[in-house]
DNA sequence: TCCATTAGTTAGCACTGCTAACTAATTATA
DNA sequence: TATAATTAGTTAGCAGTGCTAACTAATGGA
């Protein structure tokens, strides 16, 4: 679904310089597609994606606060405040209040959490890398070569918002 | 985040081959912060993301029975139920109950569900596509070949399993 | 000191997912 | 044919995730 290649084409041009518009919408498609199939492994962790996503931050980003937590994961801060309670409810995060400013509080992934994130996300690219097996050496370059730049172009983009 | 890269590397082997898992991996992290540009434009539509969905598979895929739109949407059959629901209210899409079997509904998008979803895609890619400005041709070749091997990558996936 | 700003929380709404339990229609079977 | 099993959808109720508005508490500047 939601592809240009499914609406009658009357440009019968061949593939010369693809579009930008015409990658874009591409690329949009698969990556609704590829995600939907991640995103089935996660139920078997028992904790909803938004908790999973900002546990991985706390994981790999290390502690921080609540509104850095809200700002990278690009939700509002009561939507992150709850997050972080539902974290700390499962024992998956815990939370302390800043030493130097007393309005601030120090989210910090447990040991139970980092844990449970590392089984949820190697099922995650598990599924990913089965649906893999079929593909080529030079199939798997191009794909991880995409995936960079796709990377860059993201991070070019978010950066220049700043 | 989510990213093998972002974690310590004991093992310095030079990129010879990529390993379905760091190819998965890597797809997995471009995926997410791609859509996660594409989906804030979604807002503008007034219109909550699973209902956009279905809409699109009317628009792309014709009329179908509730039980075909849950199935191709990945989800039970009560959520859909609610979705069309919001659809109908919401005047994007009618239902009428199937002459041959009176237990179906056939679900189809109005004028207006068709409109409303052409401007919603538009908005996404073309969001997408202005994110894209700065790429080369030969980097927007990378991309849209990606996108083709994954769109037949995730297919063969989703025809094995049936 | 007092007021504006900043960090988080609480309350309340909408949307999306689920299961369990239901109705109604169809199909299979005794 | 009558009844039982299956199938299609709906309803009710729960949990999670997003928002805005309104609040509290702490900080920092005039």
């Amino acid at each position: 679904m939601l592809s240009w290649s499914d609406m009658p084409r009357h440009d019968p041009r061949p593939t010369k310089p693809p579009s930008r518009f015409e990658v874009a919408d591409r690329l949009h498609s698969a990556a609704i597609h590829l995600l939907r199939h991640a995103r089935k492994q996660d139920v078997l962790a028992g904790v909803g994606p938004a908790r999973l996503s900002a546990l991985s931050l706390l994981v790999f980003g290390g502690p921080m606060a609540l509104g850095q937590l809200a700002a990278a994961e690009q939700v509002k801060a009561p939507t992150m405040s709850r997050i972080v309670a539902g974290l700390q409810r499962s024992g998956l995060a815990k939370i302390e209040t800043d030493a130097s400013d007393a309005r601030r509080i120090r989210v910090t992934a447990t040991a139970k959490g980092e844990r449970l994130l590392q089984q949820a996300r190697t099922r995650r690219v598990q599924k990913l890398a089965e649906i893999l097996s079929g593909s080529t050496g030079q199939d798997l370059g191009t794909l991880l070569g995409a995936a960079e730049l796709i990377e860059q172009i993201v991070k070019r983009a978010a950066d220049g918002k700043r």
